[in-house]
DNA sequence: TCGAGACGGTACTGATCGGTACCGATCATC
DNA sequence: GATGATCGGTACCGATCAGTACCGTCTCGA
């Protein structure tokens, strides 16, 4: 197991970057919260840009995943997404969506950060697409929609802190989806 | 005129604020730009913090008025708000919503910067509530969404720098509002 | 048994952070 | 023409920033 500090990194940056953001966080703070040490860290990672986009990544693998599953548990209805982000918008510790907070920091859209996480909603995009097209509902445009009801929803949530962004976006969504 | 350093910092910091995000505008940069000395800040302001409280009423005063003046020169279609949106999405410094990013770099949900951003969501709710009412909407669950579908375009836009999303976010508000 | 590689810990760099103290210049009012 | 408020400029503070260098330790395979 030659990479378990890396992995322990990977970890401590996600949750550390998601709870405070990417800038709030030093190299310090990561260092004392995954136990490694300081030229480990330099071993894995060139730096620390390297390590947030590493982290962006990592969170979009677990992110799709979540969702996946959320998905086929409904029978691959896409509108289940909205039901699991309801479950987790009530968190007293919801900090949104850590793809768009990534974008929001990495102000520079050139910059890999932001490529990263621009990234991950167009693997959601296309995920939502697939779905979307299993059930007949051949416009491209749906799956985009769909991602902007997400976000909208998750930005709302972040001043909100209830389930109901989510349940209003559903509703959106169902309108949409019976229009179509 | 005794505050004329004041305004000269609230300007630099609205600007240098948005296209560059807060943490990573120091107070150094924010003097030179400014061209104000380092004592006259601390005199206007009781810190940084200050500053960004400050600058973020001051940019939901500014937007409140944009926007109202968008609406009312669409007769008081709420609607006009997409379009105002629209036309904006495209510039290449676009940086998306100064209240959203602020809510996502002051994580604290209970700092003054965080809670002073989500005071402008609510006060853009508020308006486009008072517009629809005046429209014959009475259900008050649709400010909340209409202002679900700008914070959902806005989101999109910032990695799709094109109109499509606040065209998109438009459609489904008709589509709500046609139900409704 | 011995080397190689991954590891944690510490010391250190130059730069920048937010904030304080003090300076002299400018300007309006009396 | 003196007074007081506001101003820009500079020096400085301790803390923290990202990053580098080097140390001794542990483990594992040859």
């Amino acid at each position: 197991m030659p990479t378990q500090a890396r992995e322990r990194l990977l970890r401590a940056a996600e949750e550390l970057f998601y709870a405070e953001g990417i800038r709030a966080v030093g190299v310090e703070r990561l260092l004392t919260v995954s136990g490694v040490g300081r030229a480990s860290f330099y071993r894995h990672f060139d730096g620390k840009d390297d390590l947030v986009v590493a982290t962006i990544r990592s969170y979009s693998a677990h992110r799709l995943a979540w969702l996946r599953e959320a998905v086929a548990a409904a029978d691959g209805d896409p509108l289940a997404a909205f039901d699991a982000l309801a479950a987790s918008f009530g968190a007293p510790d919801y900090r949104g969506c850590a793809s768009i907070n990534a974008m929001v920091e990495a102000a520079d859209p050139a910059s890999a950060a932001h490529l990263a996480a621009a990234d991950h909603k167009i693997a959601l995009t296309t995920f939502l697409r697939d779905r979307l097209t299993a059930r007949g509902h051949t416009d491209p445009g749906l799956a985009e929609k769909l991602v902007l009801l997400l976000d909208g929803a998750t930005v709302t949530a972040l001043r909100e802190r209830s389930a109901r962004p989510a349940r209003q976006a559903r509703e959106l969504a169902e309108l949409m989806l019976a229009r179509a």
